[in-house]
DNA sequence: CACTTTTCCCAAAACGTTTTGGAAAAAGGA
DNA sequence: TCCTTTTTCCAAAACGTTTTGGGAAAAGTG
């Protein structure tokens, strides 16, 4: 069952050495042991001891990532395609993915520490990027390879894999100034965060284009911490205005609060509101009138984060991996002309 | 930065071997020799490589768990409470988390196999228990240490931590029957998993308590892959009843399709139809009227998972760990007399 | 003082790989 | 045939720990 190197290449009468780079397929070994000794291998399942193999290589063949549950960003499932992607894509390239969860921001560097100064992985993975991000100016410090999925106020060359959040929203904000919206809102996500920016730059450009005029009444902004009951008290606040929106865009996470206010001040979504949430949760495809959305397209990112994060280990250019993904717009059922 | 013991000890003007004795507190090292050697390996920075000690030591120090986000259950907060405990405490043991994320049944499988037959972990966590559950068998068969979080139909002994589901969804039908409800109907998880058999147990051994028959028309069961709209088809179906229920138990995360189908039915939760739910998601706090629900303490129950873990990797014998823990009743609003 | 016990330290081996630096055997070239 | 090149294999070292099995010095005992 559990085999090992030496017991294997004395069955096979060969030496450790002739064994091992029979099965790395090293030029040097004839054609006929090689085959001699897969077949051998397969036979009795040898796989090579990887704690073993880690410590002579000089590699944890590791990488890790560190969650922060509390930021109501884990149970997205955008989130878990992410994760999807990037666990696939190591396993397929024989790495392992670790894992920390971390309360809050000072256990999330400490997990991050742990990992990196304890030699336990060879490259991270950050996500839910703040714009000023310890993390990032940590490991360019020492040099530690990482790639960002977002990006982060830092002027050091860095990976990064992000979705095109000012293209989407821009794209949205123009669809709906297209039918004829005059009065767009846009409930962003919370300050200090990277992606609330670049939705907010796609806004107000995407008014720009639409020859509209930017209201500072009509952006709101909800927090991580509580999604559903700010975003429902900022939708109230939203709708006191003497000319309210007739259109809002915002982070599907929040949609829970905005159904709820509309239904309370007797609105329909879609009829009387059109809504264009960014992220296609369950609920966007379930819910009645189906919710139009930006979809990012998470597990292939997730993927590119890996795909990346392993050239950079192989020591290529950081800076030579800066990938922005577009993100598709699906219309569904909430996003009419105004009535 | 990156100091090694080799180095450290040469600093030391002692040997390796009396330096890693030192630092493991071992009884044939002087105290004062002891200090020096903790005082400089502190100054250094210094931490023992883990991929050698584990290759010395014979153990990965790591221990394994696989998700499969397609079951629609990792996007479940209590989900993350329990991956909470069980990654704060395998930290605390200086163990390590590895993470396989797989798309269904067969990969779920294939992602455990990697990790056991690969020497990767010294031992699983499995949540998400099936009634007839193959990774049971497989790690019994080879005799390698698990802990289930849950349980399943096996006459060997093994290790589970599990919520006491027929003790909770019991209370919480007898519960709504002394609020003089007479027609409790439950929607139930699907089946093939083992956790709706206990809630089943629970409410049927509730209903016999409060001398209620049992009505198999007032049994349905949601699906997993679609929690939301089949517990909608479901709760619709419930009301086509010539005498339907004033009460449904159900796990929380069915709730969106209920309300829905209530909202629908111009039934309104709490004062039309009590409800109690399984789970203290966000949504059963933020909503309004607010869900009474039966909450698991899913950290610590994560935490025991790993403790118990710990000790059967010792050696420990496995069918000494067997717990099932309480389920705490929280009345909201949604618990209200029949009207 | 001579002997035993205790205290404190260390050299060497081991964990299971991969890599380095040959060396023997076979093949090719004159 | 003899020399060179190519092919095929391997012994030994290395990765950084921990453990094993002492051994020397110090302390206790009579």
């Amino acid at each position: 069952m559990t085999i090992n190197l030496k017991q294997l290449s004395k069955l096979l009468k060969l030496s450790p050495t002739t064994v091992s780079r029979a099965l790395a397929d090293y030029p040097d070994v004839s054609a006929k042991t090689r085959a001699r000794v897969k077949q051998m291998a397969i036979q009795h399942g040898y796989q090579p001891n990887p704690v073993a193999r880690r410590l002579q290589k000089g590699k944890t063949e590791t990488i890790g990532i560190v969650i922060t549950p509390e930021q109501n960003y884990f149970s997205d499932t955008f989130f878990i395609d992410l994760l999807s992607g990037i666990s696939n894509q190591i396993t397929r390239a024989g790495y392992e993915l670790i894992l920390g969860v971390a309360s809050d921001e000072e256990h999330e560097m400490q997990s991050m520490r742990r990992m990196v100064e304890g030699k336990r992985v060879d490259g991270m993975i950050l996500t839910l990027i703040r714009e000023q991000d310890p993390r990032v100016g940590y490991l360019l410090d020492r040099d530690f390879p990482f790639v960002l999925y977002g990006r982060t106020r830092e002027t050091r060359p860095y990976a990064f894999v992000d979705m095109d959040g000012k293209q989407a929203f821009e794209k949205a904000c123009t669809y709906l100034a297209g039918l004829g919206h005059r009065r767009i809102a846009l409930l962003n996500g919370e300050p200090g965060f990277m992606f609330p920016v670049g939705c907010r730059e796609g806004y107000e450009s995407g008014l720009f284009l639409s020859g509209l005029e930017l209201d500072p009444d009509l952006i709101r902004e909800w927090k991580h911490k509580d999604p559903s009951q700010s975003s429902y008290r900022w939708t109230l606040e939203l709708f006191k205005n003497d000319n309210p929106p007739t259109a809002i865009l915002f982070q599907t996470e929040a949609v829970n609060g905005i159904f709820k206010a509309l239904d309370e001040l007797d609105l329909q979504p879609g009829k009387d509101v059109a809504l264009i949430g960014y992220d296609d949760l369950e609920i966007a495809r379930i819910h009645r009138p189906s919710l139009s959305v930006l979809r990012p397209q998470a597990r292939e990112a997730g993927q590119r984060v890996v795909n990346i994060l392993l050239e950079v280990i192989k020591g290529e250019d950081p800076g030579k991996f800066q990938e922005i993904h577009q993100v598709e717009m699906v219309i569904r059922e909430t996003s009419l002309p105004p009535s």
